[in-house]
DNA sequence: ATCCAGTACA
DNA sequence: TGTACTGGAT
């Protein structure tokens, strides 16, 4: 494990690659350019050890904490997972609890951490797992990738995290580091242009650990520069919250798990004030697997498999 | 008031 | 290829 550091000046040993270089493959050839990778992991291990994080699902290769660990990572800072991660694996320890539990308490349990698709997503996730795929996570990219709201990224970080294996994916540490190393000079970058880089420099001999030195080093970049990701090609700035549709919809689904069940009438009180209508809202709550109607009134899911048939 | 994040589906 | 999905920190 890394130790906590606090030198980040770059006047390192001679030879060294600082904190924070700017580096270029282009022109080189394959001799140089080989060394120059050989730099490039250098200076991202030396960031490890220097600013190496001790997250709570380091401490662990089992594929299921690892999921829920990725799951809730996606859109989500470190931080927050950090406190509910813990309280989530407690309430459902392997995916069989998640396989059983209700709908509305896995949602009651996720509450605070936002898309709460993603609680749908990772309860789907558990059934499949239950019933078609011998209660065992797949071990492969594209397998997972066929689970709800596991795409590349968290399809790639399981696969590393868990199971070591020398995947390719890009997720916000990871595009912070090459974005600010190898794009100085571009305005806009995409994750195609990333990606063979991402795949050159990937150090075979421990994909887990790289992995790991790679997101601290981009985190620990995070922390001192404007955000290099402002270049990703996927980047763009959030609306505001209030009166928009997401606030609505997470209006909604607190009331549902609070009150058991509401009418459309007590539902369109809780919309009015917005330009969105209680039906439209329910509808789309509806389709993305969170709440169902019963009899006359709404309520959460019994299961998210179930999205409308009782 | 502004910032950050990966997936799904158009 | 673009857009919608949240909530807490600052």
């Amino acid at each position: 494990m890394p130790r906590g550091g606090s030198d980040l000046t770059p006047g390192e040993k001679s030879g060294a690659i600082a904190f924070g270089s700017r580096l270029s493959l282009d022109r080189l050839d394959s001799g140089k350019r080989a060394a120059a990778v050989d730099g490039f992991r250098g200076l991202v291990y030396r960031a490890y050890r220097d600013f190496g994080r001790d997250l709570p699902w380091r401490h662990t290769r089992d594929p299921y904490e690892i999921l829920v660990s990725e799951v809730m990572l996606q859109q989500t800072q470190v931080g927050r997972v950090a406190q509910k991660y813990h309280e989530f694996l407690r309430a459902f320890p392997v995916f069989r609890d998640l396989y059983e539990a209700p709908l509305s308490d896995v949602l009651t349990v996720w509450q605070g951490m936002g898309y709460t698709r993603r609680a749908v997503a990772l309860k789907r996730i558990a059934e499949r797992v239950i019933r078609d795929c011998d209660g065992r996570l797949p071990r492969s990219p594209e397998h997972l990738q066929t689970f709800p709201g596991i795409g590349t990224a968290t399809a790639g970080a399981i696969c590393a995290y868990a199971y070591n294996l020398p995947t390719l994916f890009i997720e916000t540490n990871i595009r912070r580091v090459f974005i600010h190393t190898f794009f100085g000079e571009h305005e806009t970058v995409s994750d195609r242009q990333i990606l063979p880089l991402v795949e050159e420099t990937l150090d075979h001999t421990q994909p887990r650990i790289w992995y790991y030195a790679l997101t601290d080093y981009g985190a620990a970049l995070g922390r001192r520069l404007e955000n290099p990701n402002r270049k990703s090609a996927g980047y763009h700035r959030q609306g505001p919250f209030e009166g928009s549709k997401r606030q609505i919809r997470s209006t909604i689904v607190r009331a549902l798990l609070a009150r058991g069940a509401l009418t459309l009438g007590e539902i369109e009180l809780l919309c009015s004030g917005t330009t969105f209508g209680a039906d439209t809202i329910l509808r789309e709550l509806q389709r993305d697997g969170l709440v169902q109607p019963v009899g006359d009134q709404w309520c959460v899911a019994f299961t998210p498999g179930s999205s409308g048939t009782v």
